[in-house]
DNA sequence: CGAATTTCATAACATGAAGTTATATTGATT
DNA sequence: AATCAATATAACTTCATGTTATGAAATTCG
């Protein structure tokens, strides 16, 4: 005896609701369509599901028994249309985003958090990858979204970039060190202290090498590299090391971690920070919340610059 | 946004089989049939619930959460079939059974807990009731079946009445009494000693009238009235009182609580125990695998009680 | 107790989702 | 690259469910 569930549904609305009448519009169906579904029911199991002869529809035993197990088919519904209805706006669900890791970790960390409090039922699945893999998984839909400097230019017509701030990296280093505070450098200066390195397949790499071969100095002294951020951080505030990081990144950490940004900059001034998405299929919405939501935390995070460099 | 619980299921099932032709095959749908309906069941929701160009259909995100529903769904409707399929064949549900009280306390009750051994889902709704009483209950199917002493006879044809033992009643005693043993009994012995009256409306207290009318005493001592089974055997074997049972009840009880009957026999000889339904509409299968157990069960009974009597 | 009211069942018909088989398409496999 | 298996689509039929209108029965109320 395969029952459908629809049946059941009804047989707990009429219970729950006292009544086949109520019970109908509970379900937004007429009364007689129940009726009729019921009895065929009845007819088909062979058994009364509600007393005969009572005009307050009254279940029976197994009625009632039946009844339970369509109580829960309702709730299990309505449990799906709560899910549905929060992902279509946008309120659940799980977004998938990536990034290059010392910008992910110093910057987008703190946005997500800030995202999830408001949207708890939200997964974020964050990992980490430079534009070539991101824009690969990305073309998959492995991805929806991908926060990472570019130039805007070189994109091909499958993928739409949003900017959020200008590109440009700084030398990191701790509030107290020697070169700190300096209006000036010369380039001889920072060959002089160790290095740490960033990833070596990293823009943060290249842009530390295209430095090196502007200023002519190829010979530097790396004291520590493969690190994440917090270990970058560590290294740096524990020692004169000097290292090359988003100028944003150093700016949202420069209170708490007494790090200092020395004036030189570094990297391609056409090179923007942005968010990378498919431009074809339309995104899920919580992939369009949590972008929108990433943008307007990033103009934020520009007037917060805008007045601390005033 | 409302879900027909049957595309949940087909959800759950193509997730639990890992595939949309298993998932069919599990519901007992033919493969295209399923495939439209989930087609139809994203569209709705705008949302896709299967990794696009993979083929063993993966679910998505979402996917997956709507197919957890879908699985809490499949689980009711099994429930609710075992639940179905129990109760057509008897082993699941409720049988409303009544019977004169000291009848139902001293043997029937012996019945039920084996019935209830054997069969653990079936509720047995047991009261009290009198011949009367139970008639009209029946009548108005408020009760299954009700097991008491009748004339069958004296029935009308709305119902059925099957016989189990001769309805004879016996004056009980301990079996330490003054009278026990004795091979006859003189009228005048039996009043001697203090009664335990039987319910006033009962057909024990009925018969004893009767008893004493014909042996024409007409003065009794009433030591105890308006206990139960209980009450009265714990009266009876701590005193020299004496009182009206009936004979399958002193049978039962004779070894575990000394009881004994004395050797005159009290009530209509036409009169029989048996089990009282209604003949008109069809009984439910709990009801008739209780009245055959029973009537199975006194089978037995009545071979004990040749036995012990040869 | 009978009338009014509520509640459910039935009738008649329209609609459309879901069932079917046959076949095309497209990832996956070797 | 070719084959195979899995899924999608097409075309068509069927039947449960939806509708409104109405009848019947039980409950309530004056």
């Amino acid at each position: 005896m395969k029952f459908d569930p629809r049946h059941l549904e009804m047989l707990a609305a009429i219970v729950e609701a006292g009544g086949l009448t109520e019970g109908a519009a509970m379900l937004g169906k007429s009364q007689p369509s129940v009726s009729r579904s019921i009895a065929f029911l009845e007819r088909r199991i062979g058994q009364r599901l509600f007393e005969p002869k009572r005009r307050p529809l009254r279940p029976t035993e197994i009625g009632l028994l039946l009844a339970q197990e369509g109580k829960r088919i309702l709730e299990a519904g309505r449990a799906a249309s709560a899910l549905a209805d929060g992902v279509a706006r946008g309120v659940a669900g799980a977004v998938r985003v990536a990034g290059t890791p010392i910008f992910m970790d110093g910057v987008i960390s703190g946005v997500i958090a800030d995202f999830q409090g408001r949207h708890p039922n939200v997964r974020i699945d964050q990992s980490y990858a430079y534009a070539e893999e991101a824009m690969e998984k990305i073309a998959q839909d492995l991805l929806d979204l991908a926060i990472l400097p570019l130039r805007p230019g070189t994109l091909s017509d499958e993928f739409a970039f949003c900017q959020i701030l200008p590109g440009r990296n700084v030398i990191a280093c701790r509030t107290d060190h020697p070169l700190a505070g300096r209006a000036t450098l010369k380039s001889t200066d920072v060959v002089r202290y160790p290095w740490i390195a960033p990833p070596a397949n990293s823009p943060l790499f290249h842009d530390l090498r295209a430095f090196l071969d502007r200023i002519d100095q190829r010979e530097m002294k790396i004291g520590f590299t493969g690190g994440s951020l917090t270990a970058v951080l560590n290294v740096l505030s524990g020692s004169d090391s000097l290292t090359v990081l988003p100028f944003s990144v150093v700016f949202m950490l420069q209170r708490r971690n007494r790090i200092a940004a020395l004036p030189v900059e570094i990297g391609d001034p056409n090179r923007h920070l942005g968010i990378l998405t498919r431009r074809s299929a339309k995104p899920p919405m919580t992939a369009r919340r949590f972008t929108e939501f990433t943008m307007s935390r990033f103009k934020e995070i520009e007037r917060e610059i805008a007045a601390a460099g005033a």
